[in-house]
DNA sequence: ACCTTGACCACAA
DNA sequence: CTTGTGGCCAAGG
């Protein structure tokens, strides 16, 4: 039976669905994402989100270990402290990195 | 069918 | 901390 093609849009839809989801002052990682979708597809969240628009509050996905987008470090670091995410100080990347022991958020099963 | 690119991840040195 | 290499999935040329 046949689904045919069991995602691409839907994959899509599934990772703004979830973006859109998270609250404020919580991140999740593109790899989290994905593997909620159940694929390991990290890289085309991050494909999807680029050709997403602005009502997408992408700052609140960060990459693994806690580092932000590195396209976008700067922009997101204002809606950071807009929104009050812990953020840590950091000897490199942007000079600072995400708390991301207290600030990971997974989307509600029930 | 082949190769390149991409808002990535993990490990090793 | 840095750099390099391999793996991952998907879209486009």
């Amino acid at each position: 039976m046949a689904e045919s093609t069991p995602s691409r849009a839907e994959f899509a839809e599934n990772v703004l669905e979830i973006v859109q989801a998270i609250p404020p002052g919580r991140v999740m990682t593109y790899d989290d994402i994905a593997a909620v979708l159940g694929s390991r597809a990290s890289r085309m969240v991050g494909q999807v989100m680029s050709r997403s628009g602005g009502d997408l509050p992408w700052w609140r996905v960060i990459r693994a270990g806690g580092h932000p987008p590195l396209c976008h470090d700067a922009e997101a670091l204002e809606h950071y402290e807009a929104e009050g995410t812990p953020l840590l100080p950091s000897a490199v990347e942007a000079g600072y990195r995400i708390d991301y022991r207290t600030s990971r958020w997974t989307p509600p099963f029930d």
